[in-house]
DNA sequence: ACCTGAACACCGTTCAAGT
DNA sequence: ACCTGAACACCGTTCAAGT
């Protein structure tokens, strides 16, 4: 049967995944049901994944690092690569939420990359542990590490510390974000001001202490 | 074949996972190597987890926040139950490390604490994206709350950010890790002992920022 | 109580084939 | 180039059976 012929890309593949991961969590994202998904054979998905499952993974990773909320939609930007650092990449700036804000403080600018990057964590948090263990380099990574090392200068950090508060702020939302959802779930869990209001406190604290 | 008959125990079989976990990864354990590992047809740890690899999966998360180090080796404390919060819980105090150090001013006490669950993240990383979506109760676990909230209360926070603190604190310490371990392998990760360093410059500014 | 062994539905992936 | 369909090795889990 040539059931279908058309339509299928990386990106609609990516996008399909993730809803399957919103939907039934990680563990309920297979090659056959995300072919259904598609309108394909299951194995029409190694025709543009070819070295399979893991290179979806590296590839949602990559996009969930890149995508951007626009207008309450999210979406990606441009053909994500793989990221599974043979030879491609992936398309789309980090900290767009950021742009044209270059005249604000330092810390005023840090805040709103922090925000930002917390929501699109927090947009795909299903798709999380797959961050756990793959970092694939995208194209907005260069401008997300610009503009984190021009505000910790501009703060008054040495050239050794700057690099350690770059990786200290990045750490702070991705286990504020890793943290919140763990307890999702629990009696002792908080709801969604509470979070945000939570993650802005220890966010407030972590710029002071690391512009004493 | 009545090859095996003796010796199973949740303990022996979250450990041998871990075991599997470390050297192929969490994708590389399944019920049937976990078996031959055990000596044991994999039928047989249905026995001892009877809802099967999702319990055996809260049981390994619940171990790793409730192990200790001790001299050096890491072992766990006691039958850690399943934590899937349907009536057992898992034994194990979180934060030994500084048990007998109720004399050291509160940041120190708070830096010994986040040393010491970091350094037990950092040993178990390959189970770290199981912690992402799995908070299962320990009884460990209220110890360190109580550790955290003295300590912060000690610091002079406000009734409602001292929760909020341990919150922040939580959440930088599983960050730090997973930001190391995402990390591990590119061309621009830290060495071990720069990775340290990183944390204890993001420590202490926290803990700064966080008593101001 | 503790473990085995066969069975079932599902999975990732390869490969030859279709258009 | 893009997709199908059959095949293979593996997986989680159930269930009846052994001791």
């Amino acid at each position: 049967m040539s059931r279908n012929y058309a339509g299928l890309s990386r990106e609609r593949i990516i996008v399909e995944a993730l809803h399957i991961i919103a939907g039934r969590g990680l563990g309920g994202l297979s090659m056959r049901r995300l072919g259904d998904a598609l309108d394909v054979e299951a194995m029409a998905i190694y025709h543009h994944f070819p070295k399979g499952k893991e290179q979806l993974f590296n590839a949602i990773a990559a996009y969930v690092t890149t995508a951007r909320v626009v207008s309450g939609l999210t979406e990606g930007q441009g053909p994500p690569g793989d990221g599974d650092g043979e030879g491609e990449e992936a398309t789309g700036a980090h900290p767009v939420a950021v742009a044209g804000a270059d005249d604000l403080p330092w810390d005023r600018r840090l805040t709103l990359w922090a925000e930002a990057y917390r929501e699109r964590l927090l947009a795909y948090s299903g798709a999380l542990s797959l961050l756990m263990h793959r970092a694939p380099h995208t194209v907005g990574e260069e401008d997300t590490r610009a503009l984190l090392h021009a505000a910790f200068t501009e703060a008054g950090l040495s050239e050794d510390d700057v690099p350690r508060a770059c990786d200290t702020l990045n750490a702070y939302c991705l286990g504020s974000v890793a943290h919140q959802v763990r307890h999702e779930g629990r009696e002792d869990a908080v709801d969604a001001a509470e979070a945000l209001a939570g993650f802005r406190f220890g966010l407030r604290a972590l710029l002071t202490g690391l512009s004493g």
